[in-house]
DNA sequence: ATTAAATAATATGTATACAACTTGTATCCG
DNA sequence: CGGATACAAGTTGTATACATATTATTTAAT
């Protein structure tokens, strides 16, 4: 026991940044390291602190984020899982950058495996609780949508219950195997389900858009009701498209949003 | 630097393993210690070592792989993205099982995903190159499928050139997103294009089989050629039930087989 | 005898030291 | 002046020590 404590003194020295990580426990929850830095790690990259394409050191990580290599490594390994980072040969992790066509692919892919998943649930019959819960989410989407106008409270709603929704479809087709890899796809910061909703906030035919959404919605329980997989399927798919169509509009008219990740894309490519 | 060469000296405790492993590379490559760690641990669970449901020590995996905890803890994280493990609440892994409803939805999910590739193939055309290939490979099938009987190696060139000309889709497609997430569907063992093949090779209807496979090639390559996008989906689709029936008749009429994997399938769930 | 609590054993999570490798730079030779 | 080699700085890969959490076992009390 010659050598005291070695971790209590690199404790102190490294003081100011443990207490402060202690001292947010809000933002970063109170996970385990690799959590957090897997957290943190994903908004510095959203956010454009990290930019596209830049190769993240390990040791810069260390200091901006005060825990040391191993759940950092952790982290790293993870966020290429994730789809966010991909490795280079030599070593180590560079931030990824999309093409449109890249996340058009990705967003197509999203409504072909939510198709198959609607299709599932049409064949198999869903339990009547979750149906009553799908019910009850469109109706409560339903209740707000019929004022003229939306304000940005409603948007977050309806993103919520958007979400929820989605969410609810993994659970009608009650396969975990489907579930997890559409969780994969949706990781991705575009491909998600409400992805450029608030994008499209100010546009004028925001709230058209989600009338059409909502119908479709409306369409495709109907559907999975009456056990019609191949519409459910075509109306899940045909429902992604929409977000495909937002997409281009984002990318077109509103050059620099302040869409999470949005720095990721890359133009002309 | 009170503390002298702590390494060397282990080394030369452990001198044995290193050098069996460095003597070794034919088994597990010269790759760095993380993917052989990997690859041999996924040897370990597929041949049956570690069985379905047991949670795996960190520890007697270094003992049983000669290297520190550090790769191999990388390679659980990996193995467990891939879908072989799963994680523990209370922390560490354990080796996952899969019912048959599982692997069935898997295959339905490749056959849905490679129906997505195909369409995306057809719809946007294909270069000349590619396609060249593609023929060429299917031909090759053609070739050694036109005797009456098939030996073991016909089996095994089947799989290869099978395997071949699905990778050739997913190049078709042109899709590095999607092409990617179909390597995560089929990196399951009994996703896999070809996984029950062998498994009916003693089988008299196998050459049938492999005869409507073939036949399902030819049209979906048809299909891409003549932009006929639908068609191609649907085709690859069909495609994927064979694997389905394979499944099926594998775990009815052969029990326990020597196809990699097979005892991770929990019966009776 | 059974259950609960306490303690010991063992597991994973984290930090850091060390080694190997990659990369950028500077110097020397042609 | 250009190129190639050698050297140096920095980065990732690996091993291991240490801390903490979980699990198993034993003991005591009801």
């Amino acid at each position: 026991m010659v050598k005291a404590r070695p971790r209590s003194s690199i404790v102190a020295d490294r003081g100011g940044a443990s207490a402060t990580m202690a001292a947010q426990p809000a933002a970063t929850g109170l996970d385990s390291a690799q959590v957090r830095a897997q957290l943190q790690l994903r908004e510095l990259i959203l956010s454009g602190e990290l930019p596209g394409g830049i190769r993240i050191a390990e040791l810069a990580i260390v200091e901006r984020l005060g825990v040391s290599r191993t759940p950092i490594r952790a982290a790293l390994m993870r966020l290429e899982q994730e789809g966010l980072l991909e490795a280079i040969p030599s070593g180590g992790y560079a931030v990824k950058t999309f093409s449109e066509r890249d996340i058009s692919e990705s967003i197509e892919l999203r409504g072909t495996i939510e198709g198959l998943m609607a299709r599932l649930a049409a064949e198999r019959g869903v339990a009547p609780v979750v149906l009553g819960e799908a019910r009850h989410c469109l109706e409560e989407i339903d209740s707000f949508l019929a004022a003229a106008a939306l304000g940005d409270d409603a948007l977050s709603r309806y993103v919520a219950l958007n979400e929820k929704f989605h969410a609810l479809l993994g659970e009608m087709a009650g396969s975990a195997v489907i579930a997890r890899q559409l969780e994969r796809v949706t990781a991705l910061p575009f491909a998600s389900p409400s992805a450029f909703v608030i994008e499209q906030a100010n546009s004028p035919q925001a709230r058209d858009m989600l009338v059409v959404a909502q119908h479709q919605h409306w369409q495709v329980l109907d559907a999975i009701e009456q056990h019609q997989g191949a519409r459910a399927e075509g109306l899940m798919r045909e429902h992604s498209r929409l977000a495909q169509r937002n997409l281009r509009n984002a990318l077109r008219s509103h050059p620099a949003q302040s869409l999470a990740g949005v720095q990721l894309i890359r133009r002309r490519s």
